[in-house]
DNA sequence: CGGGCTATGTTAGGGGCGCTAACATCAAAT
DNA sequence: ATTTGATGTTAGCGCCCCTAACATAGCCCG
């Protein structure tokens, strides 16, 4: 029993951490079968709970691919600022690691990340994902300006934060659909065409 | 009786085209509510047939759907081959087009465009809709080879297809997702950003 | 210590949807 | 004219989303 304790909020209750079970579910069956095949009873079968337990703690079922969604952007925006920090602020290195730790998690969780982005410009007013959205986008910003020597952001380094983006943004889709492939079939280095692209945006 | 004569290939049978009507159809309700409230049902009372019969013409939802996504993929193409089209053939002025016809055909019907490469990603071997976005892929090289003067591609002009390709891409996703704002909330003119990256990139 | 209170789980069931089987109808071929 | 095959219909099975009604476990307060 003790081992069980050990887990932090886990065991709370009947069941344990349902919520949270129920959305790494969720992200496992998107993951695997498509969001397309996913139902709420799967991620039951799979949490091992009964069919209507998901109600406690959700809505819709629409409203538990929000939640997994959201739970997967907080993840990236983690993992991105976890890689920038082993390098100096505003430093080249810095925004290169930024820039491909956001490939990475897409190559890493494709599903989700195409599911991220569905939800986030589908919704009509703001929401916790798209401000997630914002959040990673204004680290960016920052990183830029610094880089730059600035103190303020300003029309340029926001412009180049775009295309900078707009770079790791396509590079991510193209991964993900299997599209990044030299015309003789060999795979494409997402790292190298992020460096490459990334200072030339940069020092233009 | 003579005006419902004119129409090409409709009134064939009991119904008309019914496949192409269908497909009509899902696109609409795609559009408008997204592919995940999607349902055959729904297609089959905007189309004013049974439920049975989309099943004469698709083996599953999930075909009909593709169908849809092969249609909506095959029309991009035709759009950005008509555009480029009024331009000479390997100037900059055509590749602008065509890149711009790309990034239209995203932001015309968003929910389409999302769901071409959600299937042209996960499906596992070649299908229809990979190989429309191969030609696609192919014009753009076809295009930046000549734009070099030279009479073969080789691995320069396809990683420049590769540059040009990511930004159009990720453009149209954060397009349709609208975050294509400058800091003070005004939209960025997507044609602009792609003329004046496009040339960068091209010239180097 | 004991009795509500609330949070979280269960079972049962209504309504809708995907898909199939069996039958009906129309156009074309023989 | 009859047959044939393509395309439509109705009826129905099974699964799924979601709700209602009930059950149980920890928490607060005497």
């Amino acid at each position: 029993m003790a081992a069980k304790a050990a887990v932090s909020r886990k065991d709370a209750y009947h069941h344990g951490d349902l919520r949270a079970q129920l959305i790494r579910a969720t992200q496992a069956l998107i993951e695997e079968r498509g969001p397309e095949k996913f139902s709420v009873a799967d991620a039951c079968r799979l949490a091992g709970v009964s069919t209507a337990a998901p109600y406690r703690h959700f809505d819709t079922k629409q409203d538990m691919l929000e939640a997994a969604a959201l739970d997967g952007i907080r993840r990236k925006y983690q993992r991105m600022c976890a890689a920038a920090a082993q390098h100096p602020p505003g430093s080249m290195e810095g925004l290169s690691a930024f820039g491909i730790a956001y490939v990475e998690f897409a190559i890493a969780e494709p599903e989700l990340f195409r599911m991220i982005f569905s939800i986030a410009g589908r919704e009509d007013c703001a929401n916790p994902i798209s401000d997630t959205g914002e959040m990673i986008y204004a680290a960016c910003i920052d990183s830029v300006t610094r880089y730059m020597g600035k103190s303020e952001p300003d029309d340029e380094s926001s412009m180049i934060s775009l295309s900078l983006w707009t770079v790791v943004h396509g590079l991510s889709f193209l991964a993900i659909d299997g599209k990044l492939k030299h015309p003789d079939g060999s795979p494409v280095d997402f790292r190298e065409v992020i460096r490459s692209t990334g200072g030339r945006i940069l020092r233009q």
